[in-house]
DNA sequence: GGCAATTATTTCAAGCTTAAAGTTTCATAA
DNA sequence: TTATGAAACTTTAAGCTTGAAATAATTGCC
């Protein structure tokens, strides 16, 4: 997914941007990876889940977070389980419908969060450097309508 | 790493610049990669090895590979592995170097990339659809110049 | 030549990821 | 009620991924 086009001709540019975007984005999310796992000591998953979690201090069920982070729902209960394990998130079983569960950010899990959030944003404002608040917005709004075709799908 | 920035403030272009960025990575990436499971029963790791070695007839060294696509040499020995117990790709120990081995597309290999790299151009063509040849071509200019801060570093 | 450092690769343990199959709970309609 | 089906979640098997440790071969220096 990563090399150039097999040969030149018509068609092309979408190809290419689509290498380019997935080096881009393989590239940053390596060094991202590599910080949060040398100076936190964890993983972008479970990243991930913290960050759609504090957005939301009710919690989210299982299937809310797969849906969101875009990844499937065996996957989602194998890094709460860690978050679990670790004492930053609980995973509640609801009176209402007993087949689900909200799973929350502790205080600790919060707190831990934040602090983790606050380097991410500034490690991702010096990978991005190079890039204007201009451009950025710009390439932002780009990528949202090429988006739009695919958001919900299935 | 799919999450939006936890508040608003200055600097958050990058952040939010960096979310579209994967998710849509993410998104145009699961579905080439669900695509090349049923059509043709393999995967994006598979498919990325082939078509870095289909540009290079004369084969290339598993640190190449690992260099070029960006991952660690330890992943590519078991895709490698993978593809040689498939008869896609032969390992050929050298003569000059013995630590060495020189990678190559089997006649097998060539053939059947060269049908899936047809079906995937037209599916990334597809996927990106709404996005003009020339938007296209504008922001992968973008994304060349952005990437060539961290090209090469380590 | 002989030995230390380097380079190329593999192995390993831990974790991430998916699709598919399995379990439990809920909704509903006969 | 009680089957039937759908929904939420977990489990499983296979494969991907990394970083670190282990192996093997080469290079360079004395």
């Amino acid at each position: 997914m990563v090399a150039g086009p097999t040969s030149a001709g018509p068609g092309k540019d979408r190809l290419r941007l689509w290498i380019r975007l997935l080096r881009a984005s393989r590239t940053i999310e390596a060094e991202l990876r590599e910080r949060l796992k040398k100076e936190f000591d964890t993983t972008l998953p479970r990243f991930d889940v913290m960050a759609a979690l504090y957005r939301v201090p009710e919690g989210m069920l299982m299937s809310d977070l797969s849906r969101f982070l875009l990844v499937s729902n065996g996957n989602v209960t194998g890094i709460v389980d860690r978050l679990v394990s670790e004492g930053l998130v609980t995973r509640a079983r609801r009176n209402g419908d007993r087949r689900t569960s909200m799973v929350r950010l502790t205080e600790e899990g919060t707190k831990s969060f934040a602090a983790i959030a606050a380097a991410h944003e500034s490690w991702v404002g010096e990978l991005l450097g190079n890039v204007s608040e201009d451009e950025a917005r710009r390439l932002a709004g780009m990528l949202k309508s090429f988006r739009s075709n695919w958001e919900g799908r299935e």
